[in-house]
DNA sequence: ACGCTGATGAAG
DNA sequence: TTCATCAGCGTT
């Protein structure tokens, strides 16, 4: 077994461009603790959500309780319930009072897969951002959360270096009623991996493909 | 192509 | 207080 050195992300890494810290953010950790001991994933897929002008952007409703972390300083985790049914895990980015974020669509298990809930019945547990979250036990009681410190949901660099040449962007997904804004291509993946949404190389089967 | 599900924000 | 809508997912 080989040592593994993590480091957390400073406040700097978060401050940046929201493009900027997604791309950045591709290959990272995210580590999750419970009680039956901790996770590691490293992200394959992310979406870029930036300011009032993105239509596709929850801050473009305005300030409100919803999206009041996402005006708040970066590195903080936005965390709020989809469809009745899933929680979507965001990373607040740029500077204190620009509302913006980074969704974290899907992850690769890296240590700790036994612990992920869904594991004996899904091939991909992490693969969607409504899935990872399931996975990981992240609910809205993660909401407000600081990513950047070492605890029970953080993020972490543990030296991996993504080849430029494997990420790839298209539009996002989900965001159809955004207007022009639903063809910016803000959805960031690593082409590299199985886990990114939207594929099935398992069953070989792509009956509609959303990113043609 | 559709139903599940409940928080959300806008309308009244 | 209602109402339409939704950054997903699994099944049809």
């Amino acid at each position: 077994m080989t040592e593994v050195r993590l480091s957390t992300l400073p406040q700097s890494f978060f401050t940046r461009d929201t493009h900027t810290t997604a791309r950045g953010l591709l290959g990272k950790l995210l580590l999750r603790t419970t009680e039956r001991g901790t996770i590691a994933v490293r992200i394959v897929e992310v979406e870029a959500y930036v300011g009032t002008d993105d239509l596709a952007c929850h801050a473009s409703k305005g300030r409100t309780p919803r999206t009041e972390v996402m005006f708040g300083p970066p590195g903080m985790a936005y965390v709020y319930l989809i469809y009745g049914m899933y929680h979507c895990l965001n990373v607040v980015t740029e500077k204190e009072g620009f509302p913006a974020a980074v969704l974290i669509r899907a992850a690769e298990p890296v240590w700790g897969e036994e612990l992920l809930s869904q594991r004996a019945v899904d091939a991909y547990p992490t693969r969607g951002p409504g899935k990872l979250t399931k996975a990981l036990g992240i609910t809205r009681l993660q909401n407000g959360h600081d990513l950047k410190l070492k605890s029970e949901l953080y993020l972490a660099d543990d030296g991996v270096v993504i080849d430029p040449a494997l990420v790839r962007c298209t539009p996002r997904i989900g965001v159809d009623y955004a207007g022009k804004c639903s063809a910016w291509p803000w959805r960031y993946i690593l082409t590299s991996s199985p886990y990114v949404s939207g594929t099935r190389k398992q069953t070989g089967r792509v009956t509609q493909r959303r990113n043609p």
